[in-house]
RNA sequence: GCCGCAGUGGCGGAACUGGCAGACGCACAGGACUUAAAAUCCUGCGGGACUAAUCUCCCGUGCCGGUUCGAUUCCGGCCUGCGGCACCA
C-alpha cells in the first residue's frame, strides 16, 4: 500500500485541473461572488499571512460550489500608487517595469495556493485599458459637479511628497509612511464625497458586515444634529455664526471662540490687544497638527471685541483658541463652560464667569470642579426656557431659534470632501484640460484613456507639482471645445481610484465598450461576500461604496453597495504578535512549506491555527498536525479501498453527524473548528475501522466531498480511488438526517446541587421519570438530604437537589 | 478620556440557546516496533489531597460580588492586553 505522497498528488490534480476546469459556467447554476482584496504586487512577494486571506476565500469558494453555484473568484492587481512608485525609485528601475515583474512573482506564489481563480478576469489597474475607465468614471463625477477644484491647504506628506486624503492621516502622520504631515496651500481636485454622507450612513443598516467596521464609518462619518446661531459683533455690522449641538445651553453662553484660521480673527483685535493676537495667529499657524493634537492644554488669546447672544443680548467676549478647529462647522464655537469640559478647561484657565443653565437632581451644583455634560435637568438661568427639560430643549431649540431669526436648525459631518490629487508620477493623469477661456474641459470620452506619458524623471518634486508638469509636449494641447493652446492637468489619482471600483470589472474585464456590461452587471454582481483586512475600513471600503452609489446614480449599475456581506481576517504575526515585516526578519514564506508539507496540509493549517477573523501568532511546529491527519485519512481509506464494507448502524451514524458537523461550523465560519472536526471524525474512523475491518465507501465519499474545500488535491485523488468519474467539485454537498444521527443510548451527567457526581447511560428516548430515577440510582450515596426538586433536560442533564 | 474586542492547561484553542470545562492539535512523559534512531502505533497529560493502585474528595475559565437547581456563558463593579476614535463644540 502506497502512503501519502503529497507532492505527486498535488502535481497531477494541479495538472489535470489545468487542462479540466473545474469551476464552469453552466448558465444555469445561481451565481456567488467571492472576492479578495486584490493586492498591491509588492517586491518581497508573499508569507503565509497573505496565504490565510486567500485560503479562506478559496475554501469558502469551493464551499459554494459545491452547494451548487457559480462561484466568481477572480484576482487582480492593484499596482498604482505610492509603494510601487516608491519601490521602483528605490530599485533604480521604472515603476512599469518592476510593476510588470512583481505581478509575474505575485502570481507565480499565489498560483502555489491552487485557488481555483479565473484569470480571465484577472485585472490590473495599470493596464491603459483598465484605466481608461477609471479615468472616464473621474470625467462622469466632473460632469455632475462631484469632481471640483478648489485651493486650500490640505495635508502634505514631506516625505511622500503629495497631497493626501483626509482618510489617509493617522494621528497626524502619513498612513503610508508615518512622517507628520504638514499644510500645504495647494490647488487640488476635489470629489464630493459629502453629497453622499447621508446615503454612506444610512445604508450601512442594510449590509450583513462586521459591527466594528460600520462603527468606524459611522464615525469617520460623523454625522451631528444641532443650530447655527448668529452672534451679531457689538459695534459692527458683521455677524458670528456658530454651530452648536447644545443651543439649550445658549443662556450659558460666557464667551466665544473662533479658530485662529477664521476670517475675522484679525479684524477682531483691538489696539490694545492686536500685537498679541496676531502672534497667537502666527503662532497658531506654525504649530504642527500632531502636536496640536497631542496638547490639550488650553492656549488662547482675547481678542479685545465682544459679541451679543442674541437670545438674551448678553455681552460676551470673544477670543481666539486653536482648540477650535477651523475646518469644521463654522470655525467659531459659542462655550458653555459649565456643561461642556473643553469649555470648561479655557473658562478656569482665562477666569471666564460660569453660568449654570441645567440644573442636576433640580439643583445648580455647588463648588463646580467639572463641567455637567449631561442634557439630563431642568432648565435654569434660561429666561423663558425656565423648568422645561433640557433633553426636550436640545431636540427643539433648533428649530425655535429659527423661527425667531436667530439662527438656523443644521446638521453636521465630519466626512470631508476627498482630496484626489496627486503629485506623483505613477497612476492615473486626470483626464482635465485647462483652457484658458473654457475654463476646465474634461478630455473627451472618445480619447480615454489619456495615457501616462514616459518620462526621464519620476522622481516627486516635491514643490507641488507633478513629474508630469516638466513634459511639456504632453502638458500643452488643444482645448477639444475651443481649440485653442491648452496646458493638461498634471497631478494624478491616488491609489484609491482604481480599487474604488475594480471588483466591478472582473465580470467583464475584456468590455472595450463599457466600463461593464449591463446584462453582465445585472446577472454576476454585485459582490456576495468580501474577505480583507480590517485596514480598509474608512478608505478602500468608503470610497467602494461612494463610487458605486454615483454609478448607481449614472445607471451603471442598479445595485447601490458593492459588497453585501464583509469578512475581516486576522493578522498572522510572528512571534510574541510582531508584524510580520522584512525589516523585522521574522517574515515566514509559504514556499518551503509547501514543499516539505504539501498545499493542501498548509492550507489546513493556515485555518487550524486559530479564529479566521482573530490575529494568529505563527507557530510552524503545529504544521505537523494535519500533516499526520492527512496521512491517517489516506490510510483508512486504502485500509477499506479493496474490501466490501457493508455500512453498519455506527457508520451511517457517525457520517451523518459528520456532515451536520461540518456544515454547522462551515455556515458559522468557524473553520479552525471545522479543521478540528475533520481530525475528531478521522479518529472515531479510525477506532471503528479496527473493529469492522475498514469503512464503507459511501461513508468515505462523504468525508472526501466535505474535506474538498480544505485540502483539494489529496480529496480529488481520494475520490478518484473510491470511483468517483468526474471531479470531486461536480459532486453534490451532502446532506445529513437527524433521525441518522440519534443514538440508541445517551450518556448523560448527573449533579447533586449543581456538581458533577456521575454519569448514566439511557435509552435516547428515555422518560423523565425513568432518567431522573436511574439518576438518583448512579448517585445514590451522594444525596446527603431530603430532595428538593429534581431537574431532567433532556439529553443534556440530571440534577438532583437536595438539602 | 470615549467606544469596541479579548483574557480558559506548558502552548494554539474548543464548549450549540445557561447544562459532565479543557474537544482537536502542538509540546512533553511512558510504552510497542527497531541493533539503534527517525517515522509510525498505543497510553498518560489543569492543580491539589488521599491511596499500593483503583475509587473518592477539594480547588479551578483575569479579580470581587450577584442572579440561578446549575454560570466560561447572564447582570453589576474592577484589573490587564489589543484595536479604533481622540479638542468635531
Amino acid at each position: 500500500m502506497a502512503n501519502y505522497n503529497h507532492s505527486a498528488i498535488e502535481k497531477k490534480w494541479r495538472e489535470n485541473w489545468e487542462k479540466h476546469p473545474i469551476n464552469v459556467n453552466d448558465g444555469k447554476k445561481p451565481k456567488y461572488y467571492c472576492l479578495d482584496m486584490f493586492p498591491y504586487p509588492s517586491g518581497s512577494g508573499i508569507h503565509v499571512g497573505h496565504w490565510r486571506g486567500y485560503v479562506i476565500s478559496d475554501v469558502w469558494s469551493r464551499y459554494q460550489m459545491l452547494k451548487g453555484h457559480y462561484v466568481i473568484h477572480p484576482m487582480g492587481w492593484d499596482a498604482f500608487g505610492l509603494p510601487a512608485e516608491n519601490y521602483a525609485i528605490k530599485m533604480g528601475v521604472h515603476p512599469a517595469k518592476s510593476t510588470e515583474e512583481n505581478i509575474k512573482n505575485f502570481k507565480r506564489q499565489i498560483s502555489e495556493i491552487a485557488a481555483i481563480y479565473d484569470w480571465d478576469m484577472e485585472v490590473n489597474t495599470t493596464d491603459p485599458e483598465f484605466y481608461k475607465w477609471t479615468q472616464w468614471i473621474f470625467v462622469q463625477m466632473f460632469k455632475k459637479g462631484l469632481a471640483y477644484e478648489k485651493e486650500f491647504p490640505i495635508n502634505w506628506c514631506p516625505s511622500c511628497k503629495t497631497g493626501l486624503a483626509n482618510e489617509e492621516v493617522v494621528n497626524g502622520c502619513c498612513e503610508r509612511c508615518g512622517t507628520a504631515v504638514t499644510k500645504k496651500n495647494l490647488r487640488q481636485w476635489m470629489l464630493k464625497i459629502t453629497a453622499y454622507a447621508d446615503r454612506l450612513l444610512n445604508d450601512l443598516d442594510k449590509l450583513d458586515w462586521p459591527e466594528k467596521v460600520k462603527k468606524m464609518q459611522t464615525e469617520w462619518i460623523g454625522r451631528s444634529y444641532g443650530a447655527e446661531v448668529d452672534f451679531p459683533v457689538e459695534g459692527r455690522d458683521e455677524k458670528i455664526t456658530v454651530y452648536t449641538t447644545r443651543p439649550d445651553t445658549l443662556h450659558g453662553a460666557t464667551f466665544m471662540v473662533l479658530a485662529p484660521e477664521h476670517a475675522l480673527a484679525k479684524s477682531l483685535a483691538t489696539d490694545e490687544t492686536r500685537e498679541a493676537v496676531e502672534k497667537y495667529i502666527f503662532d497658531s499657524s506654525m504649530r504642527s497638527n500632531v502636536d496640536r493634537m497631542q496638547d490639550k492644554e488650553k492656549t488662547g488669546v482675547f481678542t479685545g471685541s465682544y459679541a451679543i447672544n442674541p437670545l438674551n443680548g448678553a455681552k460676551t467676549p470673544i477670543w481666539l483658541s486653536d482648540y477650535v478647529l477651523a475646518d469644521y462647522g463654522t470655525g467659531a464655537i459659542m462655550c458653555v463652560p459649565a456643561h461642556d469640559d473643553r469649555d470648561f478647561a479655557f473658562a478656569k484657565k482665562f477666569d471666564i464667569p460660569i453660568i449654570q443653565v441645567i440644573a442636576r437632581d433640580g439643583k445648580e451644583i455647588e463648588n463646580m470642579t467639572e463641567a455637567y455634560t449631561e442634557a439630563n435637568g431642568v432648565m435654569i438661568n434660561s429666561g423663558e426656557w425656565n423648568g422645561m427639560e433640557s433633553a426636550v430643549l436640545k431636540k427643539e431649540a433648533p428649530a425655535m431659534i429659527e423661527a425667531r431669526g436667530l439662527g438656523r436648525k443644521t446638521v453636521n459631518y465630519k466626512l470631508r470632501d476627498w482630496v484626489f490629487s496627486r503629485q506623483r508620477y505613477w497612476g492615473e493623469p486626470i483626464p482635465i484640460i485647462h483652457c484658458p477661456k473654457c475654463g476646465n474641459v474634461a478630455v473627451p470620452e472618445d480619447q480615454l484613456p489619456l495615457t501616462l506619458p514616459e518620462v526621464e524623471s519620476y522622481q516627486p518634486t516635491g514643490t507641488g507639482e507633478s513629474p508630469l508638469a516638466d513634459i511639456e509636449e504632453w502638458v500643452n494641447c488643444t482645448c477639444p471645445v475651443c481649440k485653442s493652446p491648452a496646458k493638461r492637468e498634471t497631478n494624478t489619482m491616488p491609489q484609491w481610484a482604481g480599487s474604488s471600483w475594480y471588483f466591478l470589472r472582473y465580470v467583464d474585464s475584456h468590455n472595450k465598450e463599457a466600463l461593464v456590461s449591463k446584462e453582465k452587471a445585472d446577472k454576476y454582481l454585485p459582490v456576495d461576500m468580501y474577505i480583507g483586512g480590517v485596514e480598509h475600513a474608512v478608505l478602500h471600503l468608503l470610497y467602494s461604496r461612494f463610487y458605486t452609489k454615483f454609478l448607481h446614480d449614472i445607471g451603471v449599475v442598479d445595485f447601490d453597495e458593492p459588497f453585501k456581506k464583509l469578512f475581516n481576517q486576522g493578522m498572522i504575526t510572528g512571534k510574541n504578535g510582531i508584524k510580520m515585516s522584512k525589516s523585522k526578519g521574522n517574515v515566514v514564506s509559504p514556499d518551503d512549506l509547501v514543499r516539505d508539507y504539501g498545499c493542501d496540509a498548509l492550507r489546513m493549517y493556515e485555518l487550524f491555527v486559530g479564529p479566521p477573523e482573530l490575529d494568529a501568532e505563527w507557530d510552524e511546529r503545529g504544521i505537523e498536525g494535519v500533516s499526520r491527519f492527512l496521512s491517517r485519512f489516506y490510510n483508512l481509506i486504502q485500509d477499506s479501498l479493496d474490501k466490501d464494507i457493508m455500512a453498519t448502524k455506527e457508520m451511517v451514524r457517525l457520517r451523518h453527524k459528520l456532515v451536520y458537523d461540518i456544515e454547522q461550523r462551515f455556515d458559522q465560519f468557524n473553520l479552525n473548528t471545522v479543521v478540528s472536526g475533520f481530525m475528531e471524525y478521522n479518529n472515531k474512523f479510525i477506532e471503528l475501522a479496527k473493529k469492522t475491518g475498514g469503512i464503507d465507501k459511501e461513508t468515505l465519499k462523504t468525508f472526501v466531498i466535505l474535506l474538498a474545500p480544505f485540502a483539494p488535491h489529496i480529496s480529488e485523488e481520494l475520490w478518484q480511488q473510491l470511483g468517483g468519474t468526474d471531479t470531486v467539485f461536480h459532486a453534490q454537498w451532502p446532506e445529513w438526517n437527524e433521525d441518522e444521527m440519534k443514538d440508541d443510548e445517551i450518556e448523560i451527567g448527573v449533579q447533586v446541587n449543581g456538581k458533577a457526581r456521575g454519569v448514566v447511560s439511557l435509552p435516547a428516548d428515555v422518560s423523565r421519570e425513568d432518567a431522573i430515577a436511574a439518576g438518583k440510582a448512579a448517585v445514590a450515596d451522594k444525596i446527603t438530604g431530603a430532595i428538593v426538586k429534581e431537574i431532567y433536560v433532556p439529553g443534556r442533564i440530571i440534577n438532583i437537589v437536595c438539602r
